[in-house]
DNA sequence: GCAAAAGTGTTCCATGTACACCCATGT
DNA sequence: ACATGGGTGTACATGGAACACTTTTGC
C-alpha cells in the first residue's frame, strides 16, 4: 500500500471512516444494577436496544462528543454522571451501512432525586444489566460486547477507586455506599469490615457525625441529615430546581426515567453519618476487599 | 445539529475523519525498559520522534491495522509480539493537518536472539524510556501523552497478569522473568518469594527442571538448557532461521536493533529451570505483591 | 418492644516481608 | 575457590474474614 513506511502520510488520501461515540451508563435502582438504552427506530435493527452515541463532530473532543450525545439522547446532563473512555471498536463489518469506528464510553451516574424534567429521549430506558447478562434483550450493531467490556470495567474500577460514590447522591450513607458494591458486585459484604474500610479510605469524608458518638449536640447533624432525607422525598421546590439547573444547558433536565421512584433507603433503623466522595478524584488508598469466600446469601 | 436523538443519522453525512492506529511497543534491554520509536523525516514534527503507525484500511480490523502498521514499519512481526488496544486519541488538535483520531495499541516483545533481518524500518530505533519519562526527547503530535497511558498501563497489567513473559524469549529463567518485573516497575523484588510466587501461579509452566534436584538423570534436562543459552549467544543456522519465519510474510524479518547484543543472561551462577508462559493467556490466579517498602537496592 | 441498621471489638488465618542459609555452576 | 544466582526454610507483621455484641431509630 504505502512504502514510506512513516507517519508521512497525505492528508487528502485518507480512506473513508466515520467516527461515533457510545455510552454505556450505569446506575443503581433499588438494590439492581441497570443501564441505560435506546430502542432504535429503523433499520438496521429497528426495535432494537442500543447504546446512546452518535458522530463525533468536527471540531469536538472525544470526550465531549460522548457527554453531547448522552444528554441529547437521553437528558443525562454531564455534570450528574461519570464518564470514561473505555476503547474503541471498528470491525468492519459491525455497522452494516457502512465503516463506522466507534469510541465507546462507560459511566456511573447516580439517580438523583431530580427535578421532574420533560425528557427529549427518543425512547431512553432504564434497563436491567441482567437481561442484558441472559441476552434476554437484543443489542443492536456489536452493542452487547460493548456492554460486556464496560461491565468488567465497571466492576474492575470499583475495587481499586471511589468510583461507587458516583452511583449515589452527593451526601450518602456508608450503607448506601456498600450496597453499591454488593449490587455492581452481586455479593454480600460484612457491614462491619466495610464500615472500617470506608472509614480509613481518606476518599471518603464525614460531613455529619454518628448517632452512637450523639447526646452532646444533636442539633446541626440530625438537621443536615432530616434535609437530606427530605430531599429525596419531598415534593421539589422550584427555587431548587433552578439552582440544580445552573451553569447546565439549562433546556436540558434530568429525565423522569431516572428518578428514584422511592424507598431503596434504610427501610427501618436508623440514618447514620453522611459522607461525600472526596476530591482525591478516584484513587483509592487502599482497596476495597472483593469478596473472596463469602458465605452470606 | 441532529434532532432525531437516535442513532439514526445517514451514513453519507459523517463528518471527515481521518482513522489511525499508533503503536506504544516496549521491550526490555540490559535491565533497562525501551520503547519503538520512528524519527519523522517529514513535516510536521520533522526529526521528531513518533510511535509507529498509519491508517486503518477500509477493511482492516483496528487490531489487524495496528499489527500490520507496527511490521511494516519497524519490521516487528506479530507473533512475536503481544499486542493489546489502549484507548484512542482524538482532540481536534492533535494534528495540525487534519481531524485524525487515532487507536492507540501498547505491546511487548522479547528481544529475540533472532536471525539478522534487512530492516525495512525507515529509521526505527529502541529508545531508552526514562528519556522520554525525563522529557529529554521531543515526540511528535500527543504521543508524549499515549507513551505515559501505555506505560502506566504496562506496570499495571504487570501486576495481575502474566504479561511479564511477553517480554522473555519462549523459554526463560525465572531470574529473567524476575528481572523484567524489577525493571518496569525500577524495584527489587526478594528473590526467593518470587520464586514461590512464579511457582504456584499456574501461568508458568517448568519445562526443564531444577538442578538442584539432580543428580539423577542430568541428560535430558542439562541440554535443553544448554540449547536454550546457545541460542542466545551462538552464530545462527540458516536451517533454524527459516523455521524462525515460516507462516509470515517472508519479505518481513526481524530487525536488528531488536537483537539483543550479549550478556543480560546470568553473569556467573548457573542456568536454572526453564520456563514457558502457560495457556492461562494473560490472567494470574494471584496477583505479584507489588513492592511496597523493600529496601533493598 | 421489636426489627433492622449503625458501629465496635476481637479472634483466626492467609499472605506478604525479610532474611538466613544451602546448592550448583561458570570463570 | 569463589562469586553469583538458584532455591528452601522460617519467623514476623499485616490485614482480611467471620462473628459476637451494643446502640440507635422507625414502626
Amino acid at each position: 500500500m504505502r512504502s514510506d513506511g512513516g507517519r508521512d502520510y497525505n492528508p487528502r488520501d485518507y480512506p473513508p471512516v466515520a467516527v461515533t461515540v457510545d455510552v454505556a451508563l450505569f446506575a443503581i435502582r433499588r438494590d439492581e444494577l441497570y443501564i441505560v438504552l435506546i430502542q432504535r427506530g429503523v433499520e438496521p435493527f429497528a426495535g432494537a436496544w442500543a447504546l446512546p452515541g452518535g458522530f463525533v463532530l468536527p471540531d469536538e473532543d472525544l470526550d465531549a462528543a460522548a457527554a453531547r450525545e448522552l444528554a441529547e439522547e437521553t437528558g443525562v446532563t454531564e455534570d450528574s454522571v461519570y464518564l470514561e473512555q473505555l476503547r474503541s471498536y471498528g470491525s468492519p463489518g459491525r455497522d452494516p451501512r457502512m465503516r463506522v469506528v466507534t469510541v465507546a464510553y462507560w459511566g456511573a451516574c447516580s439517580t438523583l432525586p431530580a427535578p421532574l424534567g420533560r425528557s427529549d429521549a427518543a425512547h431512553a430506558e432504564l434497563v436491567r444489566v441482567s437481561q442484558i447478562e441472559e441476552a434476554d434483550i437484543e443489542l443492536a450493531f456489536d452493542h452487547e460486547a460493548i456492554v460486556g467490556d464496560a461491565l468488567e470495567r465497571v466492576r474492575a474500577k470499583l475495587e481499586y477507586t471511589a468510583l461507587a460514590a458516583r452511583f449515589c447522591p452527593p451526601e450518602f450513607t456508608i450503607s448506601e455506599l456498600r450496597n453499591v458494591y454488593e449490587t455492581v458486585w452481586n455479593t454480600k459484604l460484612d457491614p462491619g469490615n466495610f464500615q472500617r474500610k470506608v472509614r480509613e479510605n481518606r476518599s471518603f469524608q464525614q460531613v455529619g457525625q454518628s448517632r452512637l458518638a450523639a447526646g452532646a449536640e444533636p442539633a446541626s447533624d440530625v438537621r443536615a441529615q432530616q434535609m437530606r432525607f427530605e430531599r429525596a422525598e419531598a415534593s421539589w421546590d422550584p427555587a431548587d430546581e433552578a439552582s440544580a439547573n445552573d451553569a447546565m444547558d439549562s433546556s436540558l433536565s434530568q429525565p423522569e426515567f431516572l428518578q428514584d421512584p422511592g424507598p431503596a433507603r434504610p427501610r427501618s433503623g436508623r440514618p447514620a453519618s453522611l459522607w461525600i466522595a472526596g476530591d482525591s478524584d478516584l484513587t483509592l488508598n487502599s482497596p476495597i476487599p472483593r469478596r473472596r469466600a463469602t458465605r452470606k446469601a
